[in-house]
DNA sequence: GCAGATGCGTTCATCAATGAACAGATCCCG
DNA sequence: CGGGATCTGTTCATTGATGAACGCATCTGC
């Protein structure tokens, strides 16, 4: 790990806080360049130091969330599904504003949704279980769709309905039914 | 108004928010240099591109919100009383953890409560009234001294208990006394 | 249609921040 | 007392951010 730049993680920062801000005031479309740099307080330019337009921007937003999941997949492969799953709801919740802003735009980054099964379905390969033998008259593509739109349609319910349940409850109840599934 | 640098607002916004920040949490003396550029996150030497020592980011720390205090002066000198401080009030009340630290902090810069005083006494010092003859058997000085201790005292009751009132409330009330006192 | 406005992407000289290093001061523990 | 550790204040070459300008494209309304 390559220790970045403290000014490139600092205006990066403010950037992608800009752009989840702005994206629940109006549509991704209509944010302009300026904006952005307006409200992330950096010159128009610097965008252009670290991205190549507004799209890359988001597109790269994703990415760096999805990456620091795929981070905390390392850190929990070795755990029980209910104890493995906390991280990912405190993260979830954490990170509110930009799951709920991913989730709820219906524009362009309606394939956030797509990108966010497949990250998950790529997770769970390694978590069905293959020995036990109850799983011999399921295929690995039934269940990996499964659970992955199934882990998704909750965190979506979970998200757009202001988070009724604590992370930790979430988490045992979700990892019940993510174990029963693969 | 020469409008500075963005970068140079940043450093400097960042630097006193994070001493804001320790003074909450251990005695000012007790501070490093390395401490307040790390919660900052800035670099150690960057400090010393403005500011002399820690003193001296304090001492105009203290400077910057005096001054912010001034110029709303001149915007509400020409309002009724009450009018006038509930900007005030809300001022307070917007950067009530600094108000708090430096009123609370029992140290080096207990000063802070004199130069609040000294700053106030200046700001009344216009606002006597001198026309109607009540106060004519009264000196400026003494007013002046009762008024501002009065002043000085009753923001300190306000921020250590945890602002009861409402701005607006303060306002009026402080406003009424203040204007019988003047 | 065209004129003004707005947004985009790029350029460049200038300035601020970085981090690593340095010597000196002070602290503190053995 | 001595020496390791920590904090300070300063230096400097390097890198990032700035803001102003530019040409170009796309709207918008007269």
């Amino acid at each position: 790990m390559v220790k970045v730049d403290r000014r490139i993680a600092k205006t990066q920062e403010a950037l992608k806080k800009a752009v989840i801000e702005l994206m629940t005031e109006k549509n991704f479309d209509d944010i302009t360049i300026q904006e952005i740099a307006d409200r992330a307080d950096v010159n128009r330019g610097t965008i252009y130091l670290h991205y190549q337009d507004k799209f890359d921007l988001l597109d790269r937003l994703i990415e760096s969330h999805l990456n620091e999941m795929g981070e905390m997949d390392e850190w929990a492969c070795e755990l029980e599904w209910k104890d493995a799953l906390v991280p990912y709801f405190e993260y979830f919740e954490k990170n509110y504003l930009f799951f709920s802003t991913m989730l709820a735009s219906k524009g362009a980054p309606s394939s956030f949704r797509t990108r966010l099964l497949t990250s998950f379905m790529e997770g769970f390969k390694y978590e069905i279980d293959r020995d036990s033998g109850r799983n011999t008259n399921l295929t690995d593509d039934v269940m990996l769709q499964y659970a992955g739109t199934a882990y998704v349609g909750i965190i979506e319910w979970w998200i757009k309905n202001g988070m009724p349940h604590p992370p930790r409850v979430m988490a045992e109840q979700v990892g019940t039914l993510l174990g029963r599934s693969l």
